[in-house]
DNA sequence: ACAAAAGTGTTGAGGGTACACCCATGC
DNA sequence: GCATGGGTGTACCCTCAACACTTTTGT
């Protein structure tokens, strides 16, 4: 690792963000490029790294100066960085996804792009760049975390019903249904969440409002990392 | 994303490899630094990316440059991209992790550092930059992924017995000893292995050899991913 | 009374876990 | 024959998966 210089490609950060809303499909935040490469064309939230901030922050504020939208879990993806991904010269960028309640969080439009919209997982406009690609990757990435880690919280309201809750895992997987009793005891034996109250003034019994328990949810896997390991190995196959 | 210039961050690419030869323990390759910053200090592999190749690309051949080490299965880990991280000024890398079978590569030291060598997982020296960091990552990913898709073979050599490969995922897991029976009783399930022959010329009831199956593997995966899903989602707790 | 969604009891099949045992080879 | 590691039979128990059923609300 010689100190002479070397060419130095440029870095972006670039964020999937999956909004949820109680329907039946995923939502994706994209906005409308103004300038340049692309320009008119769809792509995901990002750009240039600042040169004295972290990724993840980089991409929350990008996030932020393109769609207003801040205050949501982002975590990195993946990073690319093939060459001639971008017809502006070597750039890589840093993916990351985010997951968003819509409810809690305006589809806001101030904006830097010229305009920011939701759409729906399965009906996405034209990309640009490689964007289509790391959507793909995101989307896999979403499905396959969401059944080993409790993050689908972050798509739900504070307080949620287990048929809410059942709707969403439905969603995300893409699976017409699975049956109510095994899920609600499967859940509810995790002991992650919180029974907090009754639904009011719903046409049909009121359902057992639920809240994500983090503290609990950290005592369990501390438990687990300490003890002796359950399932020795498992290709999930 | 305007056009105009931005203030570029370096980026290197590094490679975290782990090694396995059969012993009660796991080996990482390291290089000792032989310039400017941790000057004498071991570090991983790696360095400034190419403007013209791929990521993945670069850390084979950086590997390769400095270990004499190739034709190993690579994949990328996660980008680090703390300010501060590099005394040198902004330097954001993407760390990759790589298994390989020490009995197939030479534990090669041709080299533009100073010195290469393996070290036990659990005995690693003082280590510069964040590397430390970074490897601690890759034994987390390494952990978790080994439970659920095979890419513990590339840690053994083209035919292995059962007990070879318990051994393996014994060490990799860091588990005393898990039951014989049951852990036969799963893999062979899968489907995966392949048997190849017997063992020759040991004092015991010989083993029969088996081999990875790549083919059947995809064949399975692709199954998975076509058909109904097993089991609709599991904490792990 | 009826619709709608919440919530429960139960049962058969299959996998996880554990323990005990037999088998083939070199020395 | 004995040590060594390879390989198998089986039994208990818990979880998964499936189906049928009861409960509570608003209209």
């Amino acid at each position: 690792m010689p100190t002479y210089e070397h060419p130095r490609p440029s870095v972006t950060v670039d964020v999937v963000v999956f909004g949820y809303d109680g329907g039946h499909d995923l939502k994706l935040l994209l906005i409308q490029r103004g300038s340049d490469p692309y320009q008119g064309q769809w792509a995901l939230p990002g750009g240039f790294v600042e040169m004295d901030e972290d990724l993840e922050a980089g991409a929350l504020r990008e996030l932020e100066e393109e769609t207003g939208v801040k205050d949501l879990f982002v975590e990195q993806l993946y990073t690319f960085g093939k060459p001639g991904r971008d017809p502006r010269g070597r750039v890589i960028s840093v993916a990351h996804y985010a997951l968003v309640n819509l409810s809690k969080h305006p589809a806001a439009a101030a904006s830097d792009a010229s305009e920011v919209a939701w759409f729906s997982l399965d009906k996405l406009p034209e990309l640009a760049f490689d964007h289509a690609e790391i959507i793909k990757l995101a989307t896999t990435r979403l499905r396959a975390k969401v059944r080993y880690q409790p993050i689908g919280f972050e798509l739900l309201p504070e307080e949620f019903t287990l048929g809410e809750l059942q709707a969403l895992y439905e969603t995300i997987l893409g699976v017409p249904e699975f049956n109510k009793r095994n899920f609600r005891t499967r859940i509810l034996r995790t002991g992650i969440l919180e029974e907090v109250g009754r639904q009011q003034n719903v046409a049909h019994r009121p359902a057992i409002l639920y809240r994500f328990n983090e503290a609990t949810y950290q005592q369990l896997v501390e438990q687990r990392d300490s003890g002796v390991l359950r399932r020795a190995l498992d290709f999930e196959i």
